[in-house]
DNA sequence: TTAATATCAGATTTATATGTCTGTTATGAA
DNA sequence: TTCATAACAGACATATAAATCTGATATTAA
């Protein structure tokens, strides 16, 4: 079980704070990505596409095809990726799941929930990937490769520039 | 989607607020329980078969038998449930969903979210049943009965417990 | 121009959560 | 004692999410 989110969401979110990192218009592949992640490849696939719908990423076909961030660091969110992949039904449903809960007829936990999700938005909200950036840096960082002679050369860039 | 918990612990946690109203004796049965709460009575029987394996409910097999709370309600807290029905993954597992996400190696919302979740532990931790009585009250009497001929005595008995 | 590469589109499979059904067992009221 | 009732146990079915696969299309480096 996840979090909060759906596992589509929390590995869009992991893509893009990678790609954030270089912050350039490199193109990276799916292939790539997944393996400096280590999620499934095809699933990030299939994610990516997603994206490239929302225009948060783009997308380049062909050879020294692949994704690089669609609009400038500054003018993401987390919650832009959240939106795009898991809507914000999270955001509206009552948290013990009653059905008709309202302000006139709240569940036991409306109030304190209903501040909780709110700090939640702002979290996710509050913040580009501009400002997270050094955070994301050392994450990604922290992340080891698995190791594949095939993309050697492109990890010893990434590695360059992590660096 | 749920919101953080699964279904079946959303409708534990629907079920055991019912069952609050009352703090009585009365053993009340899967079949009305559904009825009140508008959920599915074979699924909601299941969970009250793994609430009572966790002593949250005593059951009753026969005639006249049912379900009632295993404990006094300043004795049992929502996090209780939640503990049972999903565990306690949510309030370990990282957001983002990174694998290694630790104080060492955090991810970019590491810190923020921990005081979040901190909050949601504390929300479903702080209260018992007793003190969340009222509201739970409250919120029961909201949601209206489906019609139904031989249920109209045990809901008459209800309604008066309830105003 | 050709070959290699990478996304794209849609179908398919697998896993998990949710929901249902059936026969059995225990209980209490008539 | 008999009968109706309700939980119980486990199998079964369905829905949704997660993951994979295949052929088509676009791109570019050689």
């Amino acid at each position: 079980m996840t979090v909060i989110f759906s596992k589509k969401c929390e590995l869009a979110l992991q893509a893009v704070l990678y790609l954030s990192v270089f912050n350039d218009e490199t193109y990276f592949t799916a292939t790539g990505i997944s393996k400096r992640l280590k999620i499934p490849k095809d699933f990030l696939a299939k994610i990516l596409q997603s994206l490239a719908v929302h225009s948060i990423v783009i997308s380049k076909k062909g050879k020294s095809g692949g994704f690089t961030l669609g609009k400038p660091l500054n003018e993401i969110r987390l919650i832009d990726i959240v939106i795009a992949m898991d809507g914000l039904e999270i955001f509206h449903k009552c948290v013990l799941g009653f059905k008709g809960c309202t302000v006139e007829k709240p569940c036991p936990v409306h109030e304190k929930w209903g501040k909780l999700r709110d700090l939640t938005y702002k979290m996710l909200s509050e913040e580009t990937l501009l400002e997270i950036r050094d955070k994301s840096i050392e994450k990604i960082k922290s992340i080891h490769y698995i190791n594949d002679e095939s993309l050697a050369l492109t990890q010893s860039i990434v590695d360059r520039r992590l660096n």
